[in-house]
RNA sequence: CGGGGUGUGGCGCAGCUCGGUAGCGCGCUUCGUUCGGGACGAAGAGGUCGCUGGUUCAAAUCCAGUCACCCCGACCA
């Protein structure tokens, strides 16, 4: 049983670990920094994961698996990769332990060193290895493009972890696609990011911003960094996923080259898009309320839970025969539906326990109900509960769900544009940023202006909107700070 | 690495100022009564008080050192 759950308005932070244990989603791992994924976390990312690949499989793309460790010398080869990943890599230098002199305990057999330069580095991202294999399987344009993603862990040796939103070692997918044309390289870096969109926002109810990052939040070694961002309950933006251009710099760096139609030989053009485990935290933090967390039915591991009620072993069994007939209704109907007949645990605990978790629909069944041929039916979302005939049961729930699915996605969008101002002077600006969300500015397109911002305010450019995005303002202005003209308006906010 | 804080049964904490050999809530076990919104009662199990050293007749408590973790910042999906 879960302990209290401390209100949003309190402390968010605490109220985010609290959802994060109370439904039993991550656990801290012994490795500092460094998560365990239990079955109802696990079942979460299992259930992102079918709907994302069967997403990836229907643009075009096959899954492959690239190694964990990575040639030390690899990371050198694109110059702003290193830049950006060099600071957090794990690095093995040794291949196996020996007993210590005292016997107590273990340490690295330094007869097993390796060699002057064959450190390995454990991937923070498989550009670097990927692009190695790359530069092999391409010889011609009929072997382009190569459309390939891998589900894997990485690990980026951070500073500073917080569950799901950056822990030390996270699952996620990267896809890594090689084209013969910019332009086609182009279009698959924004398709993958369009993919992403409608994964944030038809799955995850997550409205999200689709956006270009300016240069100080480009990924190392992109071209065009695209992005998804999201915004949290506590009103701090959150990056969901990123689609990456990377124009010939891989190619070039690992010596990828084809020869095209005119049999002249040309470096291949890249993109890189990845989303990771962090999802799950942007799940809670959008949805979740003081009563724990509050899933979207489309990925709900369990869609409906049914309670059976009953005291007397007469009753036990007239309620469980109509549980059982319930249950597969609903199972027929397509539905996610578990019974928890656990007599170990009694109902008023169950309906905390499965509130807590999340389950978007609760079904509670006693003698009562089957008398009058009804189910009790109570949605996560809303307060309050209803006696549904049981004849209708099936329509009713697969109704109920995408009806909740549907009010999750207009809740967080209501509270987006609440929370999201156009300004065009400093003052309102930072006015802005008090009350939390996205604040749309000009900017003189400047990293210095940039840089001076985020110094002053802790706002960061979360991105430049694409023409597609309704956040997109092509208002031409006045930067805040130095007066230069301004192109557009861009999304800052404070980030987590 | 800089600033702040905390280490006491599985979890959350009190006790420390004023030394006297450990307590509360939750959870766990057993039995009984319960069971339509986190049940109640009774009886239990479980801790070398982060670690090391010092002071003392006596240390969770005082002193020194050390380790670990958390929060804020620098780094970042």
């Amino acid at each position: 049983m879960a302990d209290k759950i401390t209100p949003r308005a309190d402390d968010y932070s605490q109220w985010y670990l609290d959802i994060v244990r109370a439904a039993k989603l991550a656990d801290y791992s012994p490795v500092k920094g460094s998560m365990i994924l239990p079955p109802n976390g696990y079942a979460l990312w299992e259930n992102m994961q079918r709907v994302l690949d069967g997403m990836f499989k229907a643009t075009g793309h096959q899954n492959a698996y690239f190694p964990l460790f990575i040639p030390q010398s690899f990371l050198s080869k694109e110059a702003e990769h290193v830049e950006g990943f060099a600071k957090e890599c794990a690095v093995v230098t040794h291949s196996r332990l020996r007993t210590t002199a005292d016997g107590t305990g273990v340490e690295p057999d330094p007869a097993s060193k390796l060699a002057d330069g064959q450190n390995l580095v454990v991937r923070p991202t498989s550009e670097t290895i990927i692009w190695d294999t790359y530069s092999r399987w391409i010889q011609s344009w009929r072997d382009l493009p190569i459309l390939i993603n891998q589900w894997a862990n990485v690990v980026r040796w951070e500073l500073r972890t917080r569950l799901f939103l950056r822990t030390m070692e996270f699952l996620w997918q990267e896809g890594h696609t090689a084209h013969a044309t910019e332009q086609e390289a182009v279009e698959e870096t924004l398709r993958m990011l369009d993919v992403y969109t409608e994964f944030a926002e038809q799955y995850m109810a997550v409205p999200v911003i689709r956006g270009v990052k300016t240069a100080s939040e480009r990924f190392a070694g992109a071209v065009d960094t695209y992005c998804i961002e999201a915004l949290m309950q506590d009103g701090k933006a959150l990056q969901a996923g990123t689609s990456h251009f990377l124009g010939q710099n891989f190619a070039k760096a690992f010596d990828c080259t084809f020869q095209n139609k005119d049999n002249e030989l040309e470096h291949v053009w890249a993109t890189s898009w990845g989303v990771s485990t962090r999802l799950i935290g942007a799940l809670i933090m959008t949805h979740s309320d003081d009563q724990g967390l509050v899933l979207p039915p489309r990925l709900a591991p369990t869609q409906v839970v049914i309670v059976p009620i009953y005291r007397k072993d007469g009753e036990k069994e007239v309620v469980m025969e109509a549980v059982a007939e319930i249950e597969r209704a609903l199972r027929v109907a397509g539905v996610r539906v578990k019974t928890d007949a656990r007599e170990a645990y009694r109902p008023g605990w169950k309906f905390n326990e499965y509130e807590v978790q999340g389950v978007p629909l609760r079904l509670a069944v006693g003698p009562r109900d089957v008398k009058n041929g009804v189910v009790e039916l109570a949605r996560r979302d809303e307060p309050g509960k209803e006696s549904v005939p049981r004849d209708q049961l099936a329509d009713v729930v697969t109704d109920m769900l995408s009806q909740i699915q549907a009010n999750l996605f207009a809740r967080a969008e209501n509270f987006r544009a609440q929370k999201t101002t156009t300004v065009d002077t400093y003052d309102d600006f930072k006015a802005a940023l008090e009350r939390g969300g996205f604040v749309l500015a000009p900017w003189d397109g400047t990293p210095e202006t940039e840089a001076r911002i985020k110094e002053e305010t802790k706002a960061t450019i979360r991105c430049l909107p694409l023409e597609s995005d309704p956040h997109y303002d092509p208002t031409e202005g006045v930067d805040m700070l130095t007066g230069q003209p301004s192109k557009q308006r861009v999304v800052f906010a404070r980030a987590y």
